[in-house]
DNA sequence: CCGGTTCGCCGAACCGGTTCGATGCACGAT
DNA sequence: ATCGTGCATCGAACCGGTTCGGCGAACCGG
């Protein structure tokens, strides 16, 4: 009598229906409410699935009800490991889905995936967010095709006929490159993520460059981008190549998480101390940014509320298909710590009028 | 004619096999295989199938063969956000479960939770794998009593009745200490997780402090553990912590990744440079082990493996449940990097002897 | 005392697959 | 010509829920 049953086998509303001497309609009208049933025989019913254990069928409902409950949250496979950012916007994602009284069923898949097939066209799911957008991204064309409900994070090169969250990548670095310009700094860099993602249109890199050459220009000051791979190492190598172009640089921006670390051990082998001779910048998720010293003065990226976000955007969708789309371009502000400064080298002493 | 229907109210096996005129039955048995059917209808059918997009729904298919293919995570909720090992973690597990064709469905679930009983009892996964492994665990106690197929990542004070992977913490702190003792420190310092994690008895927390006192006492060096919360100012704080106990600790072996950044920024700011002044090392997954300045002497946490390996288990549990229950130890090697180095107050010289 | 509501519950159909037993047919052997 | 055999296919039941139409009993007013 531990368990009611020796091996419990799943015990279903035709059980329940039995013991409670109803039919299983009633059972489940007890359940959902959806009919009136008598308060006498809504207690014996919960009183058998009390004393039973009873949790309706999770694949059986969703036949019935023609919704599952669960969206899907899908991502290139192949897996680069994924940024701090992106990690976080998962668990937003799914503690906000969780609350809402969803599950989330992971998918790495492109578009031509079988995975791709599965989680749409088998129904495993009733919507779905993308995530690593490229400007041309061939899922989108095929989610949008299919009519099924989804969001992405990130836009692509046309977005108005999607629902969105996004980070304005190309304000942020645009914000970055006003501060520099602010502080003095004339000739900067911008390190970018990998040839490879900027080459397949990763949006954030692409509009992070395109940001990158109009504040340029805006600020009139001169400056050049720099590809790096995701990881220490190439973050080092990122600094040799940037101050062997231009020794005169004296402001970073950086796109690339990874590579943060490899770019301060660059910057220390080369002698450059931050912030004194090399002011540092960029859209790093926090972590990482206080966790370098001089702590990275950095957007803030609300990666967590970012995923909530979408996690709203999709019900929305999901529930009002036919309501009109929506977008949430994000543009958080830049937290001042201490990889900034101004310039040393012209003003000696404070520099009063221009 | 762009999409063969409107609207394409999911084709169903019955529309299939009416268009191919044969009986649902014929339809399923060409698909899946288990009884011979004439080339020529296969043929039919699977033409048919391919004008019409036809794919089988996931909800029908896991109510008739009462298994749903998908595969659970279950991590503890209110996400204090995770760290770099556990994402890859993440990754390594689901990209696993892709090539075997199941889906992983993330569940932020206490033992007590609704999310809990939706995962298990409304049988929306096939098994799951839990993270997050405390020594005394009640997810592990309730699904051991369900007699539901899961294996652990972490394994609890009474492991045997489990299927699980883990990392050998307390033998990785052992080695951690070994290496510093044999580079001639006496006097070191434990950086562990966060008081509530280690009251809550998080095993991996719990048996890294055991190994260190065991491993103080085998090495006859002396050391002091410290609790440390999971961020950079907490590293920095805790680096005063141990240098006001006793400014004579020359290593520092670190369980705490997120608080590596703070460590070596506290350091930096106490004047100690390592690995001149202080020796690190730890178990820090390897992204953040270079991303510091020097680079981290650390166990290289082979974590997509552990994920991996746990989509094994757990696919034997599911297909044999009454196997052996089987267990994966692990105790990566340690990289050696530029943290650590020989105690340089005693010898001047070079330690020609003794 | 009777006809019309209302209430509470039941039975059946359905969701979209899988699977088992049975049946029709062509074939070869006798 | 006849019987057995095996192959290809069909029909029905089933998985475990949801939902719709209907029915009997109790209750109401006239």
């Amino acid at each position: 009598m531990s368990n009611r049953f020796d091996d419990a086998p799943s015990v279903t509303i035709g059980e329940i229906a039995r013991r409670a001497r109803v039919s299983r309609s009633t059972v489940s009208y007890a359940l959902s409410g959806k009919r009136p049933v008598s308060e006498a025989t809504r207690l014996r019913i919960q009183q058998v699935i009390d004393e039973m254990g009873y949790q309706p069928n999770a694949s059986a409902r969703a036949l019935a009800r023609g919704e599952t409950r669960t969206l899907g949250l899908v991502f290139p496979p192949a897996s680069t490991h994924y940024t701090d950012m992106q990690l976080d916007f998962i668990g937003g994602l799914v503690d906000a889905a969780a609350v809402r009284d969803y599950d989330v069923l992971m998918s790495p898949a492109g578009a031509e995936d079988r995975g791709f097939h599965r989680l749409i066209g088998e129904r495993r799911v009733d919507g779905a967010v993308l995530m690593e957008i490229r400007l041309q991204d061939a899922r989108v064309d095929r989610m949008r095709a299919t009519g099924f409900p989804f969001v992405t994070i990130g836009r692509t090169a046309e977005p108005d006929g999607t629902s969105w969250v996004d980070l304005d990548h190309g304000r942020l670095v645009r914000h970055c490159v006003r501060h520099l310009a602010q502080l003095g700094h004339r000739r900067l860099a911008l390190v970018n993520r990998s040839e490879e993602l900027i080459r397949a249109g990763y949006e954030s890199a692409r509009r992070g460059q395109d940001g990158f050459e109009a504040a340029l220009a805006e600020h009139a000051v001169s400056g050049r981008s720099y590809q790096c791979g995701d990881d220490a190492a190439s973050g080092e190598d990122c600094v040799e190549r940037i101050l062997a172009d231009d020794p005169g640089v004296t402001g970073i921006v950086t796109l690339n998480e990874a590579a943060l670390g490899g770019l301060y051990r660059g910057l220390g082998a080369a002698g450059r101390a931050i912030p004194r001779d090399m002011s540092v910048t960029g859209i790093v998720g926090s972590r990482w940014a206080e966790a370098v010293t001089p702590a990275l003065t950095a957007a803030d990226v609300p990666s967590r509320e970012m995923g909530r976000i979408a996690i709203d955007l999709l019900l929305e969708r999901i529930g009002a298909p036919a309501a009109p789309l929506r977008h949430q371009l994000l543009t958080p502000p830049i937290s001042l710590r201490a990889s900034t400064a101004p310039t040393t080298t012209p003003p000696t002493t404070q520099p009063a009028a221009t």
